[in-house]
Formats: structure tokens, sequence, C-alpha cells
DNA sequence: CAGCTTCGTAAGTCATAACTTACCGTAAGC
DNA sequence: GCTTACGGTAAGTTATGACTTACGAAGCTG
């Protein structure tokens, strides 16, 4: 049940912007600090939960971290995602939609 | 921009619970409580903001209102998700760690 | 029409999580 | 060794959003 993690991690805007800044290249924390209109522990905090969900990963570098984009908790949201593709769930829903709609039901 | 409404609708559980429940069957508001552990108006706030974020739909029939499951919200946002596996910036990306990894940065 | 059902919205409460400042440990530079 | 830079954590505040009860609108029922 990973991927609850994942959603929750994405659904705030600021650990969205600090996510998709790790798009582009790896970085400190000072260095997603300043990008950001929060302070430096606030990014600290976020980054808490990235980590925690899969999004990113991190490499101490002597004195800092540089945080990378990870794409495990992104892959695990995704096959969430691919199990409402169901043939057999679709099928299953629009003919109890269909008795509905007909008052069969 | 319309992914973030659907992240946002499925990170509260029982958001989520109403939404996986639609999978199975359309359902009214009544018979939807019926099954979550809060109040009748609570799930109606719920379903707001599901429909907002284009992932459940409505049709009147009489007095009731009938839920179904709605693709779109899914669809928008497996495409946000897909954004992430560019081949581009993965290389991009790749490479300026490497450089970072070998004080090249 | 009167009463009952269904459901959406308003208003207020309460829990949570996103922020702040303060502090601490650790590594680097002089 | 002393100072400075980096970043994580603690503690407290504030904003948000998930809930509740109360109410009202719209439709079926007899």
């Amino acid at each position: 049940m990973t991927y609850e993690a994942v959603i929750i991690a994405l659904a705030d805007p600021t650990r969205r912007r600090i996510f998709e800044s790790l798009r582009v290249k790896s970085k400190t924390v000072g260095e997603l600090a300043e990008e950001q209109p929060v302070s430096r522990p606030a990014v600290s905090q976020h980054l808490k939960v990235l980590k925690n969900a899969e999004l990113v990963r991190v490499e101490a570098k002597g004195n800092r971290r540089i945080y990378s984009m990870e794409k495990k908790g992104l892959e695990s949201l995704r096959r969430y995602l691919d199990t409402f593709w169901s043939d057999a769930l679709e099928a299953y829903g629009q003919e109890i939609f269909r008795r509905i709609e007909n008052d069969e039901l």
C-alpha cells in the first residue's frame, strides 16, 4: 500500500514543486530551499515525506546531502492507476449502470 | 493542470474508498454513505471534490443522484505521471548527477 | 396538498499537517 | 582548535480540510 504515501506526498503543492525541481537536476537542501517560498527546515520536512514515499533518494557528499529523483514511488502509483483499466471490471460496472438506468435494479 | 485536483481528491482515504466503491457499480449518495463510517453530508462533500476532479459523474434519476466512475480524471493523472518517463530528461538528469558525484559542478 | 425521502449547502468544531524559530550535531576551512 | 556552513529535529503556531448538526430545496407517494 505504498501508493498511498505517494499520493499524499504529491498532494502538497510545495512538495510537488520540490519533486519536479529535482526532475531537472539533483540538488542540495539549501539549493532547493532557495527556489521555494518556504524556510529551509520546511524543505527538510517535505524531503522526509518524499523520501518515505520513495520519490527521492539522498546521497551524502561531505557536509551536504544531495537529493535526486527516485522513480520507485511513481511506479507504484502508476500500478495502482493501471488496475482501474481492467476490462472485466469495466464491463461489469457498465452492465450494472445500464440496469439502474432501466429500473431493473 | 487538472491532474492536481485528481491527486488532491485521491489523497483522502475516505474519498479513495468512495471512489473505489464505485468501481464495482454505480450507487446513490445514500448507498455510498451506508458503506462509509462518516455522515451522508460528508459523503456529499467528498463527491463534490471527486466530481470536480472528473473522477465521478452524476446522473439525476428522479429524487436520487446516481454516481458512477469517470475515467477522465485518472487519465489526466496518468498523463502527468508519464511525463516523468521521458528519456531525454532521464539522460540529462543522470548526466548532471554524475557531474556532481565527480565534483565537476 | 401533506408528509416523507433524497441530497446538497451552510455554519461551526476539531484534528491534522504545513509552517515558523530555536537548537543541535557534523563536516569543512582557516 | 575555532569558526562557519549545512541540514536534521523539536516545539509551538497557524491554516486547512474533514467532519458534525441544522436547514432547505426538489421530487415521489398516498
